[in-house]
DNA sequence: CCCCCCCC
């Protein structure tokens, strides 16, 4: 092997290239080093690690990255140190400064050899900078061409590159005219995108898409939406603002295929995205998108189906695939979000499959109002899941994120085995359902799912519920014994919503500072604490005003003006209201009051006993034992 | 320019 096995020069022509398709063509390098890095904790789902490679051309070595989907050509040994490759399809991106390679495609020509070929120099030192000059273009569209200006004009390039300077100029300006989104544009690998070039189209499968969201802060209002993009290269996240919502939204369906061209590339904000992909698109104005009719090159959704009774090997709070048998659906109910305050639409369905288990999935918002208008719904029919959140209430449940899909009867071989089971074996079977918490609950296992919630006070204590990071979630049958009169409400603020605290001004008005405004009456809110009992013990429990008013029979702000109008009838309805049973679910949960670890027993509802029903559960429960 | 993904 010598220096002219190498395509001399290529690293400084491919390295300060932003046009590929106009630089050298399928240069001959040789692998200096491999170098796995660390899949980020925010990315070490799916995609794994990647490999850094210091690349040689005899004369020049630089830095590049090997593409993920080329990861295996390491992981089988095919690619090793000092070995000699073809590389067909690159891009080079400028990350803080540095120019880095990016190795979409290649192929090992020579075994690795017994050293490195000639003695290479670094190509950042090969190539100087200019003095200061960012590369960086005007704004939005200019961007992307002022590489290849550089380039070609001003840019010091020592002889190494000299051979492929002109090339580079010729080729960009050789392109057809820029009216049409892709016309004679090489189509561009996802991988390949970067902030610094907007003259690529992409041609890409649209795997998800969001609903369109509204959102409203300091910095102003507006909606948007996104959808992610795949193509054989990768995956990445796309995202339209306002003017984007109305001319793309209803355009892009899931499944389909595009080509997307003059759109912004920006650095990911990896926390948000599940995507494998260091960068994500902006649609803008100039963005053109058009459906592609011809799509066979472009890969279909991956599903990594995980089967129903291995969902407790998937840690919670990570996304997996699933796919299963609609065993029921359930209304469509309500919740209000902890977090926003906000009214969120919900919609639950039992999902089985053939390992007899059956799991709760829950919908949200759109995908819950409009579930029961698929065709097919009522039938039974397989569904699948992509990028459902594994969640651990009650052992397992599944919740759909605004990026997960879901299809219904997918043409795919899954599909049809369950299908076929089902039919023949599985409409007749039992499923075992996630059961909640703990799994202990020798005494009432086996009886209904609110049977084996249920603890006894004393279980409470004993089983430490709420000691963990986590809250557990149990509940018990009690009897109220007392009501703490002091704090039993508080003024809060009359604004939908908000509930915080207000406390009178000067002016005799209610000031809430959050709202940053005052108000002429509060609105009075239960904070109760409660102490109830049953055979095993007592523990105080904490509720909020939905719960309290009920206990109490009347709301706070009733309750407020009766004991301004007497005290002894104030008393009276605490009397009343004790001495009654109900079933309180609750939620556990370390805090700290006063420095002190504490566990928090919240109500989450309470119910009062149906004594006719109680007593037929319980004469199930002793039957269990017979 | 969002960034929430909720509840039991």
């Amino acid at each position: 092997m010598s220096l002219n096995d190498l395509t001399q020069g290529a690293i400084a022509q491919m390295v300060q290239t932003s046009d590929p398709s106009s630089s050298v063509q399928n240069p001959v390098c040789q692998i200096l080093s491999i170098k796995k890095i660390q899949a980020s904790a925010a990315s070490a789902s799916s995609m794994g690690d990647r490999y850094r490679i210091i690349l040689s051309d005899g004369v020049n070595y630089a830095q590049a990255m090997l593409a993920s989907q080329k990861r295996s050509m390491v992981e089988s040994g095919e690619l090793e140190k000092h070995c000699l490759v073809r590389i067909s399809q690159y891009a080079s991106n400028s990350v803080q400064g540095r120019r880095i390679l990016i190795l979409l495609d290649l192929n090992v020509v020579h075994q690795p050899t017994a050293d490195r070929i000639g003695s290479p120099t670094n190509v950042d030192d090969s190539i100087k900078p200019e003095g200061g000059v960012k590369q960086e273009g005007g704004a939005g569209g200019a961007l992307g061409n002022s590489n290849v200006g550089n380039n070609s004009a001003g840019r010091t390039t020592p002889a190494t590159s000299a051979a492929g300077a002109g090339k580079v100029g010729g080729g960009a300006a050789g392109r057809p005219g820029g009216s049409s989104v892709h016309a004679g544009m090489p189509i561009y690998p996802i991988e390949g995108l970067s902030p610094y070039q907007n003259r690529w189209t992409i041609k890409a499968r649209v795997t998800s898409k969001s609903d369109i969201r509204h959102w409203s802060n300091q910095r102003g209002e507006g909606k948007l939406f996104s959808v992610n993009l795949l193509d054989d290269s990768g995956e990445i996240k796309a995202t339209g603002f306002n003017d984007a919502v109305d001319r793309f939204y209803s355009m892009l369906q899931e499944n389909h295929v595009y080509l997307i061209s003059k759109a912004r590339v920006n650095i990911a904000k990896k926390q948000f995205s599940n995507l494998q992909n260091e960068y994500e698109i902006t649609f803008e104005n100039s963005t053109e998108i058009e459906e592609c009719t011809d799509a066979t090159d472009v890969p279909e959704v991956k599903y990594e189906f995980v089967r129903i009774n291995e969902l407790e090997s998937v840690e919670p709070n990570q996304t997996c695939d699933v796919i299963g048998v609609l065993d029921s659906y359930g209304e469509l109910s309500e919740i209000v979000s902890k977090a926003s305050q906000r009214p969120v639409q919900k919609r639950e369905l039992t999902l089985v499959d053939q390992g007899q288990r059956s799991v709760r999935l829950t919908l949200w918002g759109k995908n819950a109002e409009n579930f029961p208008n698929h065709a097919g719904v009522d039938e039974k029919p397989v569904i699948a899941f992509k990028g459902v959140k594994v969640g651990d209430f009650g052992g397992r449940s599944l919740s759909m994120f605004s990026s997960s899909t879901m299809l219904i009867n997918p043409d795919i071989t899954e599909s049809h085995v369950l299908r076929g089971w089902f039919d023949n074996d599985g409409a007749h079977a039992q499923f075992q359902p996630f059961t909640n918490a703990g799994g202990a609950g020798g005494a009432m296992g086996g009886g209904a799912a609110n049977m084996a919630e249920r603890r006894t006070i004393a279980q409470v204590k004993d089983e430490n519920l709420g000691m963990s990071e986590k809250p557990d979630y149990f509940n018990v049958r009690a009897t109220v014994v007392y009501i703490k009169q002091e704090n039993l409400y508080y003024t809060a603020c009359p604004s939908d919503g908000c509930n915080k605290k207000v406390t009178p001004d000067h002016e005799g008005n209610w000031r809430c500072e959050k709202c940053d405004r005052s108000y002429e009456q509060p609105e009075y809110r239960y904070i109760l604490s409660t102490n109830v009992a049953d055979a095993t013990g007592q523990i105080w429990l904490s509720g909020f005003n939905d719960d309290a008013t009920k206990l109490m029979g009347m709301s706070a702000g009733e309750l407020h003006k009766l004991r301004e109008e007497s005290e002894s009838e104030f008393t009276a309805v605490l009397h009343r209201a004790a001495n009654r049973m109900y079933t309180f679910n609750c939620r556990a949960k370390m805090d700290s009051f006063n420095d002190q670890a504490r566990v928090r027993y919240t109500i989450s509802r309470a119910a009062p006993v149906d004594f006719a029903k109680a007593g037929a559960e319980l004469a199930d429960a002793i039957n269990a034992y017979m």
